[in-house]
Parts: structure tokens; sequence; C-alpha cells
DNA sequence: AAAAAACATGTGATCGCTCACATTTTAATA
DNA sequence: TATTAAAATGTGAGCGATCACATGTTTTTT
């Protein structure tokens, strides 16, 4: 193995070994034009030989720019974010910057600043805040001196955001719904701190009320099937009757269909569930999962763009970038008509399983 | 909002603040005894007012240091590497550590030197390789003068690696089919250029072999549940008559459980299914999954843990760690005694659903 | 109260690069 | 061939911190 202790050839071990200056090195590794060929040639095999690698620290130091950005994520890895972090990075690596990553434990002020702190330190060009902030609590924000951008955050936040229309997504679920026939919504939310949790909350709400109906109930998760489970339980418990059910996202969605099946209902004969996200497992759940496709890859593409601009050229930053969600038919959900209809769902209600 | 193009505060404007010199600054950000206490609380107070946070560019150049531990990862997010990632930036924060991430699209040598080289020109610490690899791509990397450890990769590497016993994974899952009295036991395996893959494979193998039992069929997925559904598919079609099935991941075992049904079989009565990873969506699967536990947390701390005794105390470093996984009964498996027996099985794979 | 030891603070050099400018070499023009 | 412009290369300073050492101040000891 390479002697690890030997500490690594600098722009001037090269020059030495290519007989040149330290600047003409650096107008090698730089593409500068204005070096001759031969000259080039000989500086490359120095490189080559010495293992070279330019030190982007010492560079940072000069030139007073990174080329890092610094990511900010809360809480443990959902598949959301997950796909959002990895989408930036390969759309970093592609504009020649590179990530560094800084989970916080839980959404405070002081945490988040915590971490965007740690990131100054680190001198990054700008920072992408991935967490659920709901608009009061970003102001200070704007106070660090740094390129943000929210993501998947709330357009008012007073920072650039890019974002998921999750109004709209919700919209879209409810009418699907409503094409169906349904009148009775019910509604799974996930956790009301997480902004998107909270839009879609409103979403479901708006939509049925321009409708003219009325919500049936709601119950909320932290995102995990098991709260999904439990939330519909819940629900089903205190006799509510729905036939459509509209969850905050796939995974608890999966509880949802779970806690159906074990209350004796059959979806999407008796009650039709339409999931967030679109996780690629939803395919495949029994039955496959009519969900509001989230396009997590473009919203980590977009905000990446976003922040870079105004990195680079503040002038034609934009505010806010939205991405339109989309939705996936499949099995969960079937017309109202198609069930044996409502009166069957409360008389369930009353002769439980475990009962 | 602070203006973003006013250059940061530096050591030596704290120190004209504060009326101290630089070298004093340094001494009370960096904790040192020897500065009073008066003008320690002068100094804090400047550092304060200009909001300073140090450079740790410049501390790294000084240094040699950077305090920053690279992760290259391999191919979209899964849910182990993405478990791993998250665990090894937590426990890298706790240690002092920042995380630089690198992924790469396709797992060729060059894609690999390429992403630890960029990781090298940041002057990352240490790194970290999550992604699996056999043992032979590896050698190069022992060029690469920086200290390298690989996640979840043969231990035979010739590098440092933490892994988890995939062996002993898949003989945990087989003899529970064993003891559950199946004798005739398929597998759906990972893809098998992957490492865990393969060696959950050879466990597999070796197990029945050990149990002097010869092994029904394979096939092979890439982790996906759409994947595990084509595979277990193909194995149905081709007749193949088992009443045990031993599935890479719980992914495809979402699959998997879905052609299952689709052909007429039920679970756990006539086939048993016992998945990998334990995603925390499979205990609400149809039927809640029996699978083997992968401790990715620990896999991740570990792997941090043994890449930093590598850097700080390279005399104590090991050679390999290996976290054992362990058995999670649910109900997709059950004696074979439970169900209506072998030859409904080989009947039904004629008079399949399709037909 | 003077000498010694301990503490507190300051100065110069350095890390590995880039920038701005100075100097040398080569090619183009008269 | 001398003159000038352009191209190629080199030099000094600085980015923001740390390290090793020098100097200045207290406190302790005799």
């Amino acid at each position: 193995m390479t002697d690890l202790n030997q500490k690594p050839a600098t722009i001037n071990d090269v020059a030495r070994a290519a007989g040149v200056s330290y600047q003409t090195v650096s107008r090698v590794i730089n593409d500068h034009p204005s070096v001759r060929e031969a000259t080039r040639q000989r500086v490359k095999e120095a490189i080559r030989q010495l293992k070279y690698q330019p030190s982007s620290v010492a560079r940072s130091l000069a030139t007073q720019r990174s080329n890092l950005i610094g990511v900010v994520s809360f809480g443990s890895p959902e598949f959301g974010p997950t796909q959002m972090l990895y989408n930036i990075e390969q759309a970093a690596q592609m504009r020649g910057y590179h990530v560094s990553i800084s989970s916080i434990p839980a959404l405070s002020q002081e945490e988040l600043g915590l971490a965007v702190n740690a990131l100054r330190r680190q001198r990054v060009d700008g920072v992408l805040i991935i967490a659920p902030l709901l608009g009061a609590e970003t102001g200070f924000l704007r106070e660090c001196a740094v390129p943000i951008v929210l993501v998947d955050a709330d357009p008012s936040a007073g920072l650039p955001v890019s974002s998921i229309n999750q109004h709209y997504g919700a919209r879209l679920g409810v009418e699907h719904l409503l094409n169906l026939g349904h009148r009775r919504l019910a509604l799974i939310g996930g956790p009301q701190q997480w902004n998107n949790a909270r839009q879609r909350q409103q979403g479901w709400k708006e939509a049925l009320l321009d409708a003219g109906l009325k919500p049936v109930a709601q119950a909320f998760g932290d995102w995990s099937a098991r709260s999904g489970y439990a939330a519909t339980l819940s629900l089903l418990e205190t006799g509510q009757a729905f036939t459509g059910l509209l969850v905050g996202n796939d995974q608890m969605s999966l509880g949802a269909l779970r806690a159906l099946r074990e209350f004796g209902l059959s979806v999407p004969e008796e009650v039709s569930v339409v999931g967030f996200d679109n996780i690629p497992e939803s395919e495949f759940f029994d039955p496959p999962l009519t969900t509001i496709y989230q396009d997590f890859p473009s919203l980590g593409q977009s905000s990446l763009a976003q922040l870079l601009t105004l990195i680079e050229t503040p002038t034609e930053a934009e505010v806010a970038r939205v991405i339109e969600p989309r939705l996936v038919v499949r099995s969960s959900t079937a017309s109202v008509g198609s069930g044996v209809g409502l009166e069957l769902v409360e008389s369930k209600s009353r002769r439980r399983r475990k009962e």
C-alpha cells in the first residue's frame, strides 16, 4: 500500500519535477490557454507521476469559492428527503459542485441554526434545506449571509423555495374520489408540524368544501405504516362512516390498508384509498395503490438549479419554483357503486373483527 | 437580509475589534487554557458581534486535517445504503467530523477511482465506500494514499471492511424454514454483482447442502418489488415445486408475495417466505413478513468508528468488523403441515390463474 | 524587594493555492 | 534586421488560519 503517512504532492513538487514555475502548473490544471503544448505535456506527465491532486482546500482559500454546497436534512431518512438528497448530489456533481450533508435530530430553530453555521464554517457556497419548515420558523435564516434555498417548504417562507404543489396534489386525490362518486371522505394526515402534511390537509379540506361537502373525519400519523394503521383504526372505531380515504403518504397507506382489512372492509369495493408519493413498492401493495406521484428527483434538481443561480447569477434568481404532482390510478380506488355501499360500512363498525 | 456580498469576518477582524492579536483569538476559539478570563470574554463578545465563524478551509490548510470524511455510494438510493449514510453522518457529527458524499452511477473500477480522487482533492481525512464490491475490484484502492474502509463488502477484499454476516443471515433463514419442516427451498436472489447478494445465495446453498438437501431452484432480481414479482413468477412457471422461499430483500419479497397470490398459492399455508432487511413496512405486508434483520444503523456507526481509528490511531486499526443479523419471525412462514401440502403446489403450477 | 517561575500575549513563517503584475521568449510586422 | 506585438513564463503578495517561538506580565518564592 502506498504509504499513508507520506504527504500528498503539492503544486511546487510538480513544478520542480517538470522544471517550470508553480504558476505554470496552476495554468495547466486550470486549462489556461497560454501554455505551450510541450510544456503542458511535461507538466501533465509530472502530475501523473506524482499522483498529484490539486488541493481544493488551498484553492478555496485563495479563490473564496468552495464549490461545496451544504444540504441540511431533518429526522430519519424518509423516502422523499432521501430521493431528493440523491438527486441533488447527482445534479451538483454534474455542475462541478460537491455536497456536504448535515442532518438535524429535531426541527427547532436552534438546531437548524447550528447546522447552517456548521456549513458556513465549511464555507459552502450555498445551502439547501430539506425540511418541512413552516413559514414562521425561517425568518432568522435570512440573517445567515449565505445563499439558501428551502426545499419542500411553505412558499410563503420569505426565502427562495422549491416545492411541490401539495394543495393541488390533495385536490387531485379528492377530485379523483369525487369523480368516482364518493361523498364521504376521511383523511389520514402526516405530522402537522410538517409543511407538506399541513398543505395536503388543507387542500383536502378546501377541495371538499368547494364541492359542497363536509369532511367526514381526520386523524394524523407520523408517516410510518404503523401510525397509518393506528390512525385508520381510530377513525373506524369512532364509527365514522366514509367510503374514500386520502392518506398522507404511501407507507401510512399500507397501514391503512391493513387496518381496513382487519376491520372487514375490502378495498376498493367498500373503501377507496389514495396515497401520496408513489414509492416503488406501492404498485405491489394489496391492492396496488392509487397515489399522488411526487416528483422528488425533479424537486431535487430544481432546488439545486435554483440555488446555483442564486450563487452564480443572483440577479436572475427566482423566488419560488413549484412542481406539479400527478395522480397515479391503480386498484385501491373504485367507483362507489362497486361495493355494497355505505350502510355496510356503518354496520361493520359495530361488529369489528377483534370483538 | 444580511448582505450576501459582504465577506465573512476573519480572525483578524475579531482581533482588531477585541483589541488583541490574532493569535489570542485563535486561542479563544480553540479553548486554549492560557487566556485571561477577561480577555476571553472580550474576544467572545467580538465574535458574537461580528458573527464570526472560523474558516475550516483555512484551518484545514494550516493543520493538514480537514475533519471531513468522504462517503462513496453506488446506484440509486436503496434502503440499506440510505440507512447507513444517515447513520454515518450522525456518528460523524458526534465525533466532530463532516461528511461529503459522492455517488457513482455505475460500479466500475474507473468510476470508483474518480469518486475517490474527487474526495482526495477535498483532502478528506478518510473514505467510506458503501458499495457491493467484490474482492477483486478493490485492489487498486490500496494505492489511493487515503484511509479507506469498505462497508458491506467482501471481507476478503484486502482492505479494512465493516460488514454484516450475510452467510449467517441466509443460514438463519434457511434453518428457520427447515425447523418448520420445509424441505424444498427456492431462492430469489439479488443482483449477482452485489457482494451481499452473492453471500446470501452462497449461505442459502451451503445451509441446504449441510442439511443434506438439494436447492430446488433460484432466480435473481434487482432488489425491486417488480423484479421480485417477475423472478417468482418465472420460478412458478417452470413448475418448480417449493414450499419455502428465501428472498434477497423485503422489496422483492413484496413482489414475491404478489406473484404467489396471483398464482393461487397462499402464504404461509402453502408457501413460506423469508425476506431480508426488515424494512419498517415489512411488518405491514400481507402477511407480515418474516425476515432477516440487518442492523444498518450499527453497520454505519461501526464502519465510521473503524475509519476514525484508522485515521486517528492507525496502530489499533482492525481489519474487519462483522455484525450479526437476526431473524424476525412474523406470519409469512408457517410449519409445512399447516397448508395443504406439496402436491397442491405442483398441481397448481399447471392450472395457473392467468391461463 | 529582587529573582525565578508561571502565565498571558504577540510576532514571523507556513500551509497550497490563485491573483495581479513583471519579465522573458517567440512570432509578426515594418 | 530592427521593432513591436503577442504569447509564454515567472515573481511577490495574500487568502485565513495554525505552529513554534519570542516577548511581556503577573504571581510566587526566597
